[in-house]
DNA sequence: ATGGTAGTAGAACTA
């Protein structure tokens, strides 16, 4: 029996509207099967759908004004989408959708920032690294090809931000959000960017507010693919793909790519 | 040094 290829991809593009160049820029050069959004700051009503179709994609998306919103745009229809938590409350926002393609379920977050320890919004995003946790109990298996990826805003490892001893504490790169992230990959993930890299300094989100950061290494690696081991067992490749976040009017994010072969 | 920029807004918040 032929195997096929997979390619996914996950960008946070910091408002779908403004980034709409280089995504379909993105996707015209990579012609992934599967390009998962986060951030796309766009209402349903408003999202540019149209764009997406002419390119030759479908997408599954939800958002609201201003702030979080998720998409996976794809080349076959995403099956059983499922969007944020069963039971969450009422007021929160679009941070994850998840389906399936090619039998390859894929979940995809924008896990909250956590914007200060001392911050509520701190406690929040612990707690939705934890609600996340129950999710695969209740609903994955370990031996399921499952997919997850995202803006998770968090940092794993030393090697994953620029001046670990100095950013020890920030909210993406908490000990505390780092029990519950290792608790959820202990359940049966692997990261399969650095099963294919283990070269320090691979950072997908480069501060605005530093000037040349990219040039001068000022990233950290807070955006992931992860995948369970039967998943990452037939992973071909994985990179960071720095070409979008170096053209005119970036994201301050930047695509992580994963390949794989699939029966 | 606790700044800096960008997006959505159409002032101030979020990241």
């Amino acid at each position: 029996m032929s195997k096929t290829t997979f390619k996914i991809a996950t960008f946070n593009v910091n408002s779908v509207r403004s980034r709409m160049p280089i995504v379909l820029e993105w996707l015209r050069e990579h012609g992934p099967d599967a390009l998962c959004l986060q951030e796309t700051k766009v209402e349903d009503k408003d999202f540019p759908l149209g764009e997406f179709e002419d390119a030759g994609f479908h997408v599954a998306f939800r958002g609201q004004k201003r702030w979080n919103g998720v998409a996976i745009v794809s080349k076959t229809p995403l099956e059983k989408v499922v969007f944020g938590f069963e039971g969450g409350p009422e007021e929160e926002g679009p941070r994850m959708i998840s389906g399936v393609l090619s039998g390859v379920t894929i979940v995809n977050t924008y896990i909250p920032q956590g914007r200060d320890v001392e911050d509520e919004q701190f406690a929040y995003k612990v707690g939705w690294f934890e609600r996340l946790h129950e999710r695969f109990e209740a609903r994955y298996r370990p031996e399921d090809l499952l997919l997850w990826c995202g803006d998770l805003n968090h940092a794993p490892e030393p090697e994953d931000v620029y001046e670990p001893e100095k950013k020890e504490g920030h909210v993406c790169f908490h000990p505390e959000v780092d029990r519950v992230y290792r608790k959820i990959m202990e359940w049966g993930l692997v990261d399969v960017f650095r099963k294919h890299c283990s070269e320090p300094k691979q950072y997908s989100f480069y501060d605005y507010r530093l000037p040349n950061g990219v040039k001068r290494g000022l990233g950290w690696r807070i955006d992931h693919i992860l995948t369970t081991r039967p998943l990452a067992d037939k992973s071909t490749a994985a990179y960071i793909d720095l070409e979008p976040r170096l053209k005119p009017k970036p994201s301050d994010h930047t695509p992580v790519v994963a390949e794989f072969l699939l029966d």
